[in-house]
DNA sequence: TTCAATTGATTACATTTGTAAGATTTACTG
DNA sequence: CAGTAAATCTTACAAATGTAATCAATTGAA
């Protein structure tokens, strides 16, 4: 029941890092999104200490290091941004984006084909 | 091809109302929102300007009176917040964001029937 | 024609976000 | 043990957003 914090966009691509290598620090941070992105080492800190304002991260000292842990799930948080996507755009429901996606021939056949699976599976497996 | 504007959450709750009700007074558009919104008519005033400053809507005068329609459709609107979302968080495919949902049972029984449905009529349609 | 009510225009202000720079501390190196 | 490089801490600042209040103009009523 506790309540996920507010993540912002870019803030997010560095909780995904947390995520993915946690426990991490925050060289290794910079590192992994230098990859990607161009952002100032500088930036990415402060980045951090909002996360951990928000409760969204937590860290602890390695001598002078300081190494960084999620504090929320990812599974969580993607699932409370689906829904409130889906609450915003497509009435709250998933079949309703489907549909929408059906009707503007937003997927390939391949696509299509690929969901009819996935389906057919979960019947096999309950 | 022409940029959409950047829309925020509020700002949206504009839109919804201008898109259904287009061509709209500012009036209306208060009287609108009072139903689900405890916004005052001040607030609502200054959201319409910025989505006219974006571009997101335009006016014309019928006297003193100022009456609003849109200028970005809301399909295409949807359509790029949606790609921007899965993106963001399923990896840019819906087939994704289904896949995570029946993973974790986020889809009850009749979902998954009303689902196959779709497909199904799909299928026929083509 | 004048005045009040209604609309629109201008201004406000705190918070969040993106994007850092500069100051300070500290741990290792010579 | 002193200095330096690396890390953290403090401060900055503009744009976007949420949430209005106040000022000004105009129109319809008296």
């Amino acid at each position: 029941m506790n309540k996920l914090p507010q993540i912002s966009e870019a803030e997010y691509e560095v909780m995904k890092i947390i995520w993915e290598h946690s426990p991490i620090s925050t060289n290794e941070i910079v590192e992994e999104l230098s990859k990607t992105k161009t952002w100032s080492p500088k930036t990415i800190q402060t980045m951090m200490i909002r996360l951990e304002k928000k409760g969204a991260v937590r860290h602890e000292k390695k001598s002078r290091l300081y190494i960084y842990s999620p504090v929320v799930c990812k599974e969580d948080y993607v699932d409370m941004e689906s829904r409130s996507f889906l609450r915003r755009f497509y009435n709250g429901t998933l079949n309703s984006m489907v549909t929408s996606f059906l009707e503007n021939d937003k997927l390939s056949d391949e696509d299509i084909e690929e969901l009819k699976e996935l389906l057919a599976q979960r019947e096999q497996r309950r």
